[in-house]
DNA sequence: TTATAATGTAAGTATGTACTTACGCCTCCG
DNA sequence: CGGAGGCGTAAGTACATACTTACATTATAA
């Protein structure tokens, strides 16, 4: 006879606003009372579909490596493997991160005495490695720049990484950003054209 | 008539402490009473010395940037560029920033909202930049790997940067950790032995 | 209609934090 | 020695924050 449970569906709708809260404020900044306001709600009703305010940032990193993870298979799906890394590598060097993925990285870093957030963010890591290893793997041809493909999947993270901390800090323009990704990174991945 | 005022030298012998602090708790949570305890001070005695904790913090960012910088002079000066520059990548690989100096940098990145941290931040990485491209610039013999020394100068950020958010987050172990630094930097570097 | 739980609104609590004030002792220099 | 400032100790302030409680309103399924 009560109204039925929307929780899940809510919780659906609201993280893609959390996580531009957290992204646009960092952890500590996206205030409880902040993230209420983002999402038009009372701190109270936020409280009710998830018990702290680390849970809805753990959530938040979860839905991100949802939404990255999706976006990749996809290009993997759509073209062969060595286009689709090309491909992202553009990308990534063009609106570079403006998901803000990388903000709530470096919010998740300084807060990373917490374990739970600490396995989170590894795990985010971890498989976004493996993914790209799997590609580097896939690239057809001989491997000329010799570089191997777990080191080389990490050289190219590390790229990505620091890109976005670059871009925070206004340290240099979208064209070296560009050229950082398509040039060095596509020599790390041994795609030269 | 009254007693010297030591105020500098006291600042002198604190900021290794304040950096300490701050490197093992981030910004955040190296609260002020937390920093007052490990100076063996009262937070009192730590605002007589400085005006707030974001001046203690800049403070703390001046004095790693300038071991840093000795460091590598010194290295610089010690032998021929190609092998400091090898040397620095090593040591780096080896006991990956155990000044804290990464994390100090993550601290930052997540309050950098804040204009004159985000300043003092993006300085230290021109700064750094400025340097490895001369020791690259300087280092003799043909460029076989064309890639041009600015590009190759961000590279070689971004793989220490992000080992040491490796680091951080238990992602890889020390093997990969140095193997990245030595064979993926001695590449971009140019240097292959 | 009606009982029931979901939802909305508002106020409150306990705690922590950056920063301050007050005060007394100690040390150096004239 | 004497007093002006350096120094140590303690308490306090104003505010922000994560999280709670209380209660009224609404929508549903029987």
């Amino acid at each position: 006879m009560p109204r039925p449970n929307r929780s899940e569906e809510r919780r659906a709708e609201l993280i893609p606003i959390l996580a531009r809260a957290f992204a646009d404020l960092g952890y500590a900044s996206a205030t409880t009372a902040a993230l209420a306001e983002a999402a038009g709600l009372r701190e109270n009703q936020l409280y009710r579909l998830w018990p702290s305010k680390k849970a809805m940032f753990l959530a938040t990193i979860e839905h991100l490596y949802d939404l990255q993870t999706r976006w990749w298979s996809q290009m993997l799906a759509e073209s062969d493997p060595a286009e689709a890394a090309r491909r992202i590598l553009e990308e990534e060097g063009r609106h570079r991160g403006e998901s803000g993925l990388h903000r709530i990285i470096f919010a998740g870093l300084s807060e990373a005495d917490d374990p739970e957030i600490r396995a989170a963010m590894a795990n985010f890591y971890q498989r976004f490695h493996k993914f790209i290893v799997t590609v580097l793997k896939r690239k057809p041809g001989p491997n000329d720049c010799a570089t191997p493909p777990p080191l080389a999947a990490w050289s190219l993270i590390a790229l990505g990484t620091f890109s976005n901390i670059a871009r925070e800090l206004d340290i240099f323009g979208i064209p070296t950003q560009r050229r950082l990704m398509s040039e060095v990174g596509a020599a790390l991945a041994g795609l030269d054209d």
